[in-house]
DNA sequence: AGTCGGACTGGAAACGTTTCCAATCCGGGT
DNA sequence: ACCCGGATTGGAAACGTTTCCAGTCCGACT
């Protein structure tokens, strides 16, 4: 019951041989049988296991790697972080979490303090994008893959989705079937994927050969249930004393398709009978949702395996060149669109 | 541009001191004001930012918490991990992410690992718990915060709560609502949480005045949505054939009591006209489902960050006593057990 | 038998920081 | 003018590890 832990040092007096050769020994070259044997023998009665931070200190590696985010809880983050961390794990790397905040200013800051060295690598999703973040990134002392807009002009690692394309697929999922006046449930168009999908969802109305009976906007204070909610009122409010009632909702999420169903549901309308809802980030929430949310999966899981498998080829060697990954969308059709009849 | 970072004893030679005045300089205690002044322009000059390693060596500090859950991705240990984040990081400290496996021995493994040092104290969700997991704990060479289980005979700190009694209260709200024919949805006994809550609702049928029609427990093979819906077909089909249909699901957590809740759609069953259901979490799921879920709230959030607050104390005196707190389970009434009719 | 070379070992330095201890400086009281 | 003490400062050690370098040993080849 030694109340501190043993040290190398102890090891190498244990078993009467050099520091080095106990270093040899239990990290595994240039030692002979005999050796090894013996300083395994001292280790294990010591119950001897080796300083990480001396360690670090020494390699000047941490095994570290930080995964920051706005918000650790958004259902998207965190599968994307299972995805990293399954990657990483098994290379022996750990998985540090932090937030950046909402603004593209506290992203830079968080990636200025990789300087203090405590990671090998950052995996970053910022929410908001400027030239101060990018530079930031540019200059820093180890890897960073960026998950969420490509910047290959900028040098920089990432990975990225064609969401826009995503909510073209949406769009055309709910003209296949039928569909003429479509609504758009948007998030912030100052955050990277309110701009990118607004960008989608515009390319796809004007695309050649679409033909539609009413186009409505509308952008929700945040990608929340809870704004969705609210935005869907406004939605179905502003389409109401005219004409022709939207029959269906395109929604920049997962969440806010969830608070367009809601929405619809309060005024009586069914869905998909009355109105067709579609979402975006193929969540589980919309996967068990009642009705089950037809759904544009970004690959969360995936991209997070791939920015892992990025920053895995980075920290192998940090002056490759910098490269760009692209997760194609994919349109998950489930009951929120198609129910009974074609 | 320099290719290196910067080090203190470049930024003493820079400022014409010593390395030990510049430690002091920039730490904080006991330097002169024009010292101050003087090391802080040199440090900025050559954008020099404290080395975390080196400092942990010296200091024996990481100013990293683990945080170790069987899943990260289920969204109850997302919830705390945001709540032990949310009062660690003010207090400067990192949170490391780990996974420990389902079995008590990979846990146990986890904990052995904290020898390596690489981080100040550990919170960790065992799914099971064995003598050999406690052991581990004890001899930890950092404090070990265990949320689940109450541990106080074994001098192990821990955040529990009732969920037995949460159980109860379920259990009773359905009662009141004039249920009398009620099943019971578990998952897997030999976890910690499974083995609780059968204890929680055989107590609560089995109480002082309680009558009942009918009960029946099934259980599923795990927590999840997909084994909810099928152990909860057995547990109406088991209803069927003979008399009374179950009109009340009491599910061990939300997942389950969705899944119970698409199993009574299947078979035409209105929730909650012929089937009231609840379940346990309150997860945000529970809370946009449609019937939005009557769930008995064991605050995560809550119960994250009183283990971070134990964390915190432990940390400053490894030698206090060890500490348990107690978060009151509290059941959330919301439609899936009531709409329309009392 | 003498030399060469490979395999193995030990000494010592290095990673970047904090902090103990001794030394220096300065002003004020005698 | 001298000494005392508080405030600052610098030197050096220490935290635990890996790895460079030089040295030792031993077998094999000429």
């Amino acid at each position: 019951m030694t109340s501190t832990r043993a040290t190398l040092l102890q090891v190498a007096e244990r078993a009467g041989v050099s520091l080095a050769s106990t270093s040899r020994a239990l990290h595994g070259t240039g030692a002979s049988r005999a050796m090894v044997e013996r300083v395994r023998a001292a280790a294990a009665e010591l119950g001897y296991s080796a300083d990480a931070i001396g360690r670090s200190l020494r390699m000047k590696k941490t095994f570290q790697i930080a995964f920051a985010v706005a918000d650790i809880g958004n259902p998207v983050y965190v599968e994307m972080m299972r995805g990293i961390h399954e990657v990483l794990a098994p290379h022996g790397y750990r998985v540090v979490v932090m937030t950046t905040g909402d603004t593209a200013a506290s992203a830079a800051e968080l990636v200025r303090s990789l300087n203090s060295g405590f990671v090998d690598g950052m995996v970053v999703i910022p929410l908001r994008t400027d030239d101060e973040l990018i530079a930031e990134i540019q200059r820093a002392p180890v890897p960073v893959v960026v998950i969420g807009r490509a910047l290959s002009e900028h040098g920089v690692s990432s990975v990225s989705t064609d969401s826009a394309a995503g909510i073209g697929q949406a769009v055309r999922h709910v003209l296949d079937r039928g569909r003429r006046r479509i609504g758009f449930l948007n998030g912030p168009l100052d955050t990277t994927p309110g701009a990118s999908r607004q960008r989608g969802f515009d390319a796809a109305i004007g695309a050649e050969g679409v033909h539609t009976e009413r186009v409505e906007t509308e952008i929700a204070g945040d990608f929340t249930v809870a704004e969705g909610i609210v935005a869907a009122r406004r939605l179905f409010d502003r389409a109401s004393g005219q004409a022709p009632r939207l029959d269906a909702v395109v929604a920049a999420n997962d969440l806010l398709a969830i608070g367009a169903i809601r929405a619809a549901r309060e005024l009586g309308l069914s869905v998909p009978g009355d109105v067709a809802v579609t979402g975006m980030d193929d969540t589980e929430l919309g996967r068990v949702f009642l009705p089950s949310l037809t759904s544009v999966s970004l690959g969360s899981a995936a991209r997070g395996r791939a920015a892992a498998e990025l920053m895995l080829g980075l920290t192998d060697d940090p002056d490759q060149q910098a490269r760009q990954i692209a997760v194609g969308p994919e349109l998950i059709v489930r009951e929120s669109t198609t129910d009974g009849a074609a």
